[in-house]
DNA sequence: TTGTAGGCGTTATCAT
DNA sequence: ATGATAACGCCTACAA
């Protein structure tokens, strides 16, 4: 590493002014003199002078960086988030450092703590999936570090948040359901750790008992989001004696291995058997076997949302005892009938 | 922003040392006192004092961040890709600052030059596809930031590059159809502008003339890379009096937007016509029309790649006039016979 | 209108 | 074995 960069002394020095005429030339200050101004910007366009932001934010002790984790890009789900999220910073000046935690709560922490070091302004986070203890990210706020969850957020009421309401959109799905006809509706849950998985549930059971239906467990299987996980929970509810006619998935992956293997099994997808999910993911247009309908989490607007409630808490006075709980609202996507197959 | 971290100042204010004894006991000074030190690492611990990155890298002029630009990181081929610059990077010590183009060069250079005001030690791209001029990345790379090129690369020797043989692997790729009976071959090709493409067609025009065959330029469309660009090239294709037997598609994406048009246009596909394709996502297991073949182009292992260049070429003095060629190995991944449809 | 000087957190170079 | 101090690039209150 050679050829530095310019520096304001530089431009001084060559224009036989000083520095802090230099900085202020530069920043349009008001009382500085036209062509003062005109000479230093002349030069420092010349020298191909470049602020040194690290310099800058070390001295105003802020970096204009905000540090992101999420489980996995893979997921289409997170890669429109961090767009989201990208768009939204871009626009306050702000810039992304990025790690995925790949759903391991030690490397998880490894790369918080890299942030922390890295001094990043902020840090917007999606909880693995293997995450029970959030008292390492408490403590980072304690420190004057804002932290925003999003999608998959703590139960507790003291932390920032967005996320949908699936809860609601759940009562939806079965409702719709429902209302075609279908009685023996089970679900395909995820890890019962996730809010998520628990708003499923209960969304689930509100509804069924709204319609005065009883509740059987037999018809609920869980998945630890892989595909064997998958698979076998489809397993268990093709070989029971009363298989369900429709099925909803945690999501479109676990519906994609669902279905993959219900079909390996002989059956019919969305005629002998209804398939509905969650995510609508945009890959699905393309899919074997769409879902019937899929719950559209938006999550590009809930990475941009996160972004602006990251600015809100970034104004608040630390420690804090206001703490947003931002709503994105889910919808149902209605598939299937795109295309003739 | 307040509740700030403790500094090593702080540190020795309470411990009635020095600053710098503070700092050498940090860093297991072999001649400072055993006491000392256990004193100083005793109370750091108990002020959870955590080193300014920022501070630190100020002071050495360098940050240990890597800058990353892509496309657009909902392409799974990119997503893939920066896990494997994250895994590398984690390894050597080093952070990601990241940021998409969505292939807008204007995007592009606003993001380059945030990363240069970062002060980024390096930068790893993958050009936006519609980018003609690279010099702002040189004149980035003059002024002492390494720039690694990787996938989407500049034809140009004086940069440093990583990327996959395409040419060798359409030749492949023909010879396979070529054996098992197929002759009129045709091919959907990206923007021209793209080194891809033009290894893509060299490759396709190279293995046709080694089989003695002619090569008829109606078989040869391009696509943008939007469904619709895609559309119409397969739409022109189904037109010929003299349909192809086989498509190569210039990746999945555009391989699936041509088989979902060719099906509704009633073609049978892979019965009345071959499709091929590059990039072998793994969401190509799940899709309604899997490629007979799709070439393996090894995004996680470009990005581990990249990043080792980059580390060799951080090693470098600047300027430089030793510039890194890496060649990563394509390969071709047989389909469609894993699942009976 | 412009200059001077101090300071942000850390490391490195001299001293002691 | 430990302390004092300068330096990194920039900003800003205070002086002139």
């Amino acid at each position: 590493m050679s050829s530095n960069n310019p520096t304001i002394k530089e431009i001084a020095l060559r224009l036989n002014v000083s520095v802090s005429t230099v900085s202020r030339a530069l920043h349009d200050h008001p009382r500085i003199g036209l062509k003062t101004r005109e000479r230093v910007k002349e030069l420092a366009r010349e020298m191909k002078y470049v602020p040194n932001a690290q310099a800058i934010f070390f001295k105003k002790q802020k970096t204009a960086v905000i540090g992101v984790v999420l489980p996995s890009i893979k997921e289409e789900f997170f890669s429109q988030a961090i767009s989201g999220i990208e768009a939204a910073a871009t626009q306050y000046n702000y810039t992304i450092l990025f790690g995925q935690s790949h759903d391991d709560p030690a490397i998880e922490k490894r790369v918080v703590d890299t942030m922390k070091r890295q001094r990043v302004d902020g840090i917007i986070i999606s909880l693995s999936k293997n995450t029970h203890k959030i008292s390492f990210l408490k403590e980072i706020e304690m420190a004057g570090i804002p932290v925003v969850f999003f999608d998959r957020v703590p139960d507790q009421a003291d932390v920032h948040k967005v996320y949908c309401d699936i809860y609601k959109s759940t009562i939806d799905m079965v409702n719709w359901l429902y209302s075609r006809g279908f009685r023996k509706i089970a679900m395909i849950n995820g890890p019962s750790i996730l809010t998520a998985s628990r708003e499923r549930l209960e969304g689930y059971k509100q509804a069924l008992s709204q319609k005065k239906m009883k509740i059987d467990m037999r018809y609920f299987e869980s998945t630890d989001l892989t595909k064997e996980g998958t698979t076998h929970a489809m397993k268990k509810l093709l070989s029971l004696k009363n298989v369900p006619t429709a099925v909803i998935s945690f999501n479109d992956y676990v519906h994609m291995d669902a279905t993959q293997y219900a079909h390996l099994q002989g059956i019919n997808i969305n005629k002998d058997i209804a398939f509905v999910s969650y995510s609508n993911l945009s890959i699905t247009d393309y899919t074997a076997y769409p879902p019937l309908l899929s719950v559209e989490q938006y999550p590009y607007g809930q990475g941009e949302q996160s972004m602006e409630t990251m600015i809100r808490a970034m104004k608040e006075q630390h420690p804090t005892h206001q703490y947003y709980h931002e709503e994105v609202p889910a919808t149902l996507v209605i598939h299937g009938t795109k295309h003739v197959r």
